[in-house]
DNA sequence: TCACTATGTTTATGATGTTAACATGAATGC
DNA sequence: GCATTCATGTTAACATCATAAACATAGTGA
């Protein structure tokens, strides 16, 4: 596979040589910002200070990114893989039932938990997509594999539109729950969310 | 009760005549703001932008709050006073039982869904709210109501301790649900917000 | 070699939050 | 009743931000 403009696969953030050029500067835009956000709380990044980062000027990301709110998107677009592979990790590595599904849920509030901002841009972002801009369908897919991950350790006795229901309650709980604690609500327990998560009873669908 | 620092009771938002004071402006700065932030999907507010609706200068709001986040927080408190007396009243007026229950989730969901900003806000800035600050005392009994109220029609015959693990439950069942609303992540439909509310049962506390 | 394109840079613009210095209305003390 | 003081406005100024425009250079392909 090699490198399409979505790929973050570069050696340095930082420009390596006195070369003019920076080499991957979209790649290292979003490696930088990534990396950035992480760090903090809440998604809050401003391009100069980005930039500064990356060593080149403050303009130079426009080459790359039509304005600001693309360059979150693609953050934004970044982290929901990465969630969504988190998820689907998880709901291969751990069995069924009820015990599984206890776990897929600590799963994601933990992820959330420790990755607060890139969890809050995901959210701010996907809803505010231009669905005529640049990759509206990756950022679909990404949900899709998210939700798929989410629906994997449903109950297979039930019908698909109660699969459907089950999916959305647990969904809803886990990402209730997660922003409960990032917002400083409630404090983080794994014994908790495991609790709080199989309180669900899908004969009730 | 004669009116305090928080109470929003004023005549108009804008001057009235030429007097050089403005009467209230710390009121009708929350008013104001409330008014515009409800018109919005994001709770963006600008000050320049609010002391021009007012017809007063950007930094006289400065003489009334210590800077821009004191503004916003109060701005949530007040929303957070509105949903908690929002949610109090359904519960008093709703039935108990699992009817009821289903009842008061619609209620907080349909709540988030016509106050988008808001909602968004309130969760925005309780995290941040700097606990030697003005009013954090406000803040907290303002969530102690609004947990009281969806902890109203909890069942009776479960122990205390359950009844916390189920209000959690139930509190971040509807929060997330309404989340991925405002998020845009799934449609509002208040058969399936109750189906999705009633899947809980309570005896896996 | 020569144009062309991609990708940088510098400079400039208008918006924002915030501070400082100043002005005036209303309240207070004599 | 008058002078002083305090609360609450004002304007001017600053740093920062996102962004646009004009310019420059590095690599590419004819």
């Amino acid at each position: 596979m090699n490198a399409n403009a979505n790929s973050v696969n570069i050696k340095s953030n930082v420009r390596e040589s006195g070369g003019y050029h920076h080499g991957d500067l979209r790649a290292a835009a979003i490696a930088a910002g990534m990396q950035k956000i992480d760090e903090q709380d809440h998604p809050d990044l401003g391009l100069r200070a980005l930039a500064r980062d990356l060593g080149v000027s403050a303009t130079a990301l426009y080459r790359h990114f039509p304005n600001k709110d693309a360059l979150l998107d693609a953050l934004a677009l970044e982290g929901l893989n990465r969630l969504g592979a988190h998820q689907a990790q998880a709901a291969q590595s751990v069995g069924g039932g009820r015990e599984g599904f206890g776990e897929m849920g600590l799963t994601y509030v933990r992820w959330a938990v420790e990755h607060p901002a890139l969890m809050r841009l995901i959210y701010d972002r996907v809803g505010k997509v231009d669905l005529a801009a640049t990759n509206p369908t990756k950022m679909g897919e990404a949900f899709f594999q998210l939700r798929a991950g989410i629906a994997a350790t449903m109950p297979k006795d039930i019908s698909p539109e109660q699969q459907a229901t089950a999916a959305l309650h647990a969904w809803s709980l886990v990402h209730g729950l997660a922003m409960l604690i990032l917002d400083g609500q409630v404090e983080y327990d794994a014994d908790l969310v495991r609790k709080v998560v199989l309180m669900t009873d899908f004969t009730n669908c």
